[in-house]
DNA sequence: CTCCTGTATTTTGTATACATTATACATCTC
DNA sequence: GAGATGTATAATGTATACAAAATACAGGAG
């Protein structure tokens, strides 16, 4: 019998499992906006299943902080304030400095090879101006640093950091003056990276992650003032 | 009619929430071990509920990293490698460390009360061998410190990641030997804050945690060989 | 018109039923 | 006796049913 004959368990998802990725994209993507009421009925309805797996789909996407749900009257798309988005961005600029850190003394060759192909396709998809495929490019480039560091709580943490801002982070990006400056941001860090300069590239990353902040905030202002 | 007639809105839990709060316990505490088997008819029957909120709280202890599932098989209790707590440690320094740099700009004056009150409380515990008692104000001490940064966010990371060390933590306190040390840590990173001297305070704390770290991690390597 | 109240409707909370898969174990074959 | 195979049992996955609470709204009192 061949060896190479094996049942790709990976294809079976639980249907929560593909119900909490769909209300995650639509909640990502803006399809869902913040504030927007999650009805267990509707949503059953719409996706074609029963309540329990939307139930049970709600529960995670609270626990991941893209929901909230108040007893006896139901989930909705959490909102962030200005203030949350402050406090998410200072938790982020920090680990991701520490991310940078661990990085310096973990990446591996190829590991930085990997790194430099995820800075390099960011600066071609920029010239693409399809949002989603540059945030994605970005969200790569980022990702190659974390799985750098060995450390695979601190890449689910800084995932689901980088989750929460998303939403608002889609919206920074339409902003295309900021591209050079994206650009020479990812070169200095990659750079700091390579030559293995924890301290230049961990102070580039916050600088990084920090310059973010205005720009992201006042999109929450925006969606505020609604 | 009196103003202050309100009914305490509080009193009333989702049964999952119940169900989480309990299995949530029992897993910190240790009456349910890591790698024991969560079964939902068998829980169901124990606290007197149907699957239905069972399920809702294995799912949200799932996210919150203390439970693993695997599709039709069932949820476990989640087990910690060496290398998980060791990772967690890390990113817990950084945090902690945060946390502490926050505090000493934010802090006010009561908070810094609370703050010393803890202190001393935590040195009155350490008297009475109770252990349950002492990690309680070690927690509580932390928590004062957290409450003063004014972030929500990191409050709620810091305490996710606590929960994650505690079963292991709690084991460390047994050894009394540390006691005056951990006294005299946490007399130091108060007196930082009050002084509001971040780099050293910070630094304190970060040595503070790191501190257990062998402690902790030894305590795993005994659960492994079980 | 405004406020209150009662009722219908919608929605969540919980339990249960049914389907499917995993597991344990006895049985059979060689 | 070792390994394969069938079957019973138990567990999870999913749907549905029923209860209870929240909500919307119509109708009536003042």
């Amino acid at each position: 019998m061949t060896d190479k004959l094996r049942l790709n368990m990976n294809e079976y998802l639980p249907l929560r499992d593909v119900v909490f990725n769909t209300l995650r994209e639509a909640i990502l993507k803006g399809e869902l906006k913040p504030g927007e009421r999650l009805m267990e009925l509707q949503l059953a309805a719409k996706l074609g299943v029963s309540r329990t797996p939307i139930r049970e789909a709600i529960r995670m996407l609270e626990q991941e902080g893209l929901a909230v749900t108040v007893p006896r009257k139901g989930a909705e798309v959490a909102k962030m304030t200005e203030k949350d988005m402050e406090d998410v961005l200072v938790i982020r600029a920090t680990l991701d400095e520490l991310a940078v850190e661990l990085a310096c003394d973990a990446i591996t060759e190829e590991q930085l090879a990997q790194l430099q192909r995820a800075r390099r396709e960011f600066e071609n998809r920029i010239l693409s101006k399809d949002l989603k495929k540059i945030a994605q490019a970005d969200v790569d480039f980022h990702d190659a640093i974390y799985q750098a560091t060995g450390n695979a709580r601190l890449m689910a943490m800084l995932s689901n950091l980088r989750e929460q801002m998303y939403r608002y982070r889609v919206e920074y990006l339409k902003d295309d003056s900021k591209y050079p400056e994206l650009v020479r941001e990812h070169q200095a860090i990659t750079e700091g990276i390579r030559a293995r300069d924890k301290s230049l590239a961990a102070g580039l990353m916050k600088k990084h992650v920090l310059n973010q902040a205005a720009a992201v905030k006042s999109r929450i202002r925006g969606q505020e003032s609604r």
